[in-house]
DNA sequence: TATGAATGAGTGTTCATTCAT
DNA sequence: CATGAATGAACACTCATTCAT
């Protein structure tokens, strides 16, 4: 019993498996240097079984990008408290993220590197999901403005600028936090809440912006049974 | 004769002819996806002698990780002003680091996207550089704590934390000046320096910070000719 | 109902519905292009059906040989007119053979082109075939020169080479009518007749074999509805 | 020494070896069955270089069709003695075309099955060469019309169709010398040539066409040394 | 009777790398 | 100093064929 040699599973569900593995390898080798035999490998299948399902190399990594800028994005939009003013819902909105990139840091590659970088096709994709992103952000800010005064003193194109900043620095974050060993997803989160929202020249002189009380604890727990890494039935 | 197969020059000049064709193909294919093929016909010499100076495809691009990282490390380290007061440095080094890497798209490619995604081995050399740009910014930042107060109120960790965040918004405001036609090197500092120093919340309140005067004008020339691009000899 | 899935047919039907699917897929690409998978869609059934019913690829390619080389031949035959004289004969069976081959042309690919190229064994198969037909033909040419002088000019090994070389034109007419609009089989069988009969120095002094009254018209109806085509229940 | 494994060729020399390799094995197994395995190994190169030089297995087969289709047209043309009157011109082509097959089986089963089987593209370059030469032949027997009488009895549309017939018993008369033992190309060719010319009608009457003296004996000497069969240096 | 699920073996093609000159 | 000639090893992809139901 156990992990052997499972066979016969229905159609959807091997294709997760399929996606599952494939992710896996994409995000450890990036599109060029994985191979399809170690997907179909690691997914406890054989080659043909993987293009009959998915077709080829390119739409199996079409696949990945799409199902995993999904879910980034549903995680993110689920995390947000939506009734709260804006730097609370900044707050909530980068705690989901850095916990759904922690969580699956396979995946996160895939989007923030590989997919970048292997064809417009696949950058295009991955960037409307960033500019949801951005958008998001943008119209927080702008309502941050506009919560704080009569007349917004930022001038429009300005704030552009200022999402890009902020999005990179959590994607750079998101990165940092998964290569560095004891960096917790809120930690991160608080980092740059603070950086953003305070400044350097404010928080030197000793007006940190400060998170909310967090009856949550760190782990909001995920539906679906444990955390990411390849749920696949190993072959032998 | 003119622009015909230049031959017979010293090796150093071959070398560095090699050099800028592999930073310009692995910038705009990666590592995998370029071929030596292709590097040794844009450089205008024949394969063996590729491998013949540089030995295998791996330290072929290991020299380009080599010798851009040094070279960005040093625009950086020369465009700072070493009297200024923490913030005048900060500014100076980040319109340093964008000048640069604006000026060498292919080799800020190979260093941040490439260089980080194939193999342990380049990500440390990466790493070494980065790591050294981190410390800069973190002492910076230290300084400036120390000029503003008496006692520094950011406790120690949270300033890697920072600085990692500053670096991380800086990497990315890169990739967007380089992909968004229109902005310039000194906008993205601006726009990075703001948002680092004042934070979201003084700029809404109407205090950003200010860019010094200056004089100098938007480029300061290189001592090379010419903007980047692969300065190699083609054949006919 | 009406074009749906039509399940549970007897074996003998699915049967032909199969190889009526092989033959037209093996005449458009040959044997070695042709995939089963294309065969068993086309005939509107899975594949371990085609294989339960016809065991391999292989075997399948057989028994549309053998059926189309059969239905061929049974068409020459039933298409002469067995008491009139040599020439008679002749003309009525090349129309037999002409009408057959343009009725169905996948079918002629597959004996003409497909089965002689694939392995000795086809090539054997329809050997036999030709054989036949060849040995009618030699037949008949006999006759005729039995029926035209007490003695035949023609020595015996004369005549194997002339039958050949008949069959070989009415084979290459066969390609050439079925290739070039607007030539019909009529006019096909007409002009090898003439080929034949008269020779190019007889149908250059003016004196042209000419075919006997034809009361029949172009086409004799054939039994099965409609002319060729692949006779299968399209799912979907 | 002898037949090991010879190394280092000029580039032409191998390409020619490799085309002997592929006429051979595309003439024996078609396109579809061949294998660039089998014709680099029996070229007596490696896969790669038969790459290298003819890019791909589509190119591969073109560039067979292409030099094997001019040699076909130019040993016809080479073989034409331009004084004589039409028969005897047909008579000296016919045994060039007959000759020439019968010394490049593999060459002309490229040409005439597989050549027109996979693919328009090849197709159309054949039926190039094909309609070289029953323009050819449609010329003559339209000669030997004028040469016979004051005005043409042919009509004019009737002469493609015999011209086509003609051509078409040559390609099978062709086939059927090569596949039987004991029969020569001059054999062939004056059986053919008895047919087209005097017509079976004639034949029967005792008053057959005949052909010239023939001084030259069977074969006229092919330029390069021996046979066709492919010319290579094999391995091992 | 009929099929969804699955694969071993093979194909065309590419690429980093090395001789021999 | 420089290269034309050559290859081992791998990769994406396909196909005839079988098993479990």
């Amino acid at each position: 019993m156990g992990a052997g040699k499972t066979k016969r599973m229905p159609r959807a569900v091997r294709e997760q498996q399929m996606l599952d593995a494939a992710v896996h390898v994409f995000g450890q080798r990036g599109y060029m240097a994985a191979s399809m035999d170690e997907i179909a490998e690691l997914a406890g299948v054989s080659k043909p079984l993987v293009y009959l399902y998915l077709n080829s190399k390119d739409d199996l990594f079409s696949a990945c990008v799409r199902r995993e800028a999904r879910a980034l994005t549903e995680a993110v939009r689920a995390g947000v408290r939506p009734g709260l003013p804006a730097d609370g819902q900044l707050w909530s909105g980068l705690r989901a993220f850095f916990t759904h990139t922690a969580r699956h840091p396979d995946a996160w590659q895939v989007l923030h590197v590989h997919a970048r970088t292997h064809g417009e096709r696949f950058a295009a994709e991955v960037a409307v999901m960033r500019e949801d992103i951005v958008a998001f952000v943008t119209q927080l800010i702008a309502a941050a403005a506009r919560d704080a005064h009569r007349d917004p003193h930022l001038p429009e194109g300005e704030v552009a600028g200022l999402a890009e900043a902020l999005v990179g620095a959590a994607e750079s974050l998101a990165d940092w936090a998964g290569a560095t060993e004891g960096v917790t997803a809120k930690q991160a989160a608080a980092t740059l809440m603070n950086f953003a929202w305070a400044g350097l020249g404010d928080l030197m002189t000793g007006r940190p912006w400060s998170p909310p009380e967090d009856s949550e604890g760190e782990h909001e727990p995920e539906p679906e049974g444990g955390p990411e890494s390849v749920r696949v039935a190993q072959a032998g």
